[in-house]
DNA sequence: GTCTATATCCGGATAGAC
DNA sequence: GTCTATCCGGATATAGAC
């Protein structure tokens, strides 16, 4: 693995750990044995490397997307909600909400990739609750997108809450979409 | 006003706005047209300042469960609802979700008063869900804790959340929540 | 591509005068 | 209760050697 793509797995970390403005460059350097001026090389700007973490995911979320296009929308949901739950087990929160907290202190550039991720990420849950409620296998009485909507919401809130409650609510959270939509 | 309770205002401002790792002591004295040093005279910490107005929020939200725990449960949870669509319009997050992103950087202390309004709010919730399936008004197929975690995560988020959308999404969501419990 | 060294700036915090 | 002045540490970022 390259260097430019350890530096780009950890700051992903950090940013979903401490939040963006939380992290600097010399917590990425520690972590992998260089030094500060080192990871400057690879990435300028703290922007700079905040734009390629949210374009890895970018690139990731079309890769998952089009493995899991033939499957049934019961396996698509499951795919998608399967995220949080390995960003749970992490203790992390996920990118999106990490980085739409911080909104207003990041670069307008970073921004412009956040909606874009944001974007793909609405669509496709919409698309998979689309399809589930033609096939007849989810029912819901609003919208594919205004479910999608509560859906998510719902998931990217539960990261940053059920670190407060209880940690067991994350399941409790995620069994109950699932029950919901399915018919 | 006294200064100190203004400080606490803007703190809490700045907080749903930028984050609490993003905002500093001169921001405050700079809306106040004080100095930097006056503002560590009321609140020698910043973590002292962060727990006042977490402790704020405890009092006031104290005094609204006291002023609409007579209310109709419909009315009630629009008591509830309508935090948000205040901190919607002022364009900032909830302080529970700018605070719970930055978790792993504040201190126990502060943490361990964010837990208690966490709870409470959940609490404060959940009730006016019982309540509201006891009197027949409400309805729904979890027990009612669970559905006002779920209601409670739509909220958080949809604040982090529509700023990247749609800014319609906000009133959305709480449309779809409102008919979804409402019998 | 990584290093040492350094410039620059900012934020939290304190001392002591008024 | 607010001020001036200052310390200190940390963070972004750059210059230039290896």
């Amino acid at each position: 693995m390259s260097t430019r793509s350890e530096i780009i797995k950890i700051a992903d970390e950090l940013i979903r750990e401490k939040g963006f403005n939380a992290f600097s460059f010399y917590d990425i350097s520690k972590a992998l044995g260089i030094k500060n001026a080192s990871v400057h090389y690879h990435f300028p700007t703290k922007n700079d490397l905040g734009i390629a973490v949210v374009n890895e995911y970018l690139a990731k979320l079309e890769e998952m997307m089009a493995d899991s296009a033939d499957k049934e929308p019961t396996e698509r949901i499951n795919v998608y909600l399967s995220i949080y739950t390995s960003t749970k087990a992490e203790g992390r929160i996920c990118l999106v909400g990490s980085l739409a907290s911080d909104l207003q202190t990041v670069d307008p550039e970073l921004k412009v990739y956040l909606k874009q991720l944001v974007d793909k990420i609405l669509n496709w849950v919409t698309d998979i609750l689309a399809d589930g409620q033609a096939r007849g296998v989810f029912a819901f009485s609003v919208v594919p997108r205004t479910k999608a909507l509560m859906i998510i919401t719902n998931m990217l809130a539960s990261l940053q809450l059920t670190r407060l409650t209880d940690e067991q609510d994350f399941e409790t959270i995620k069994q109950t979409i699932i029950k919901d939509i399915t018919k």
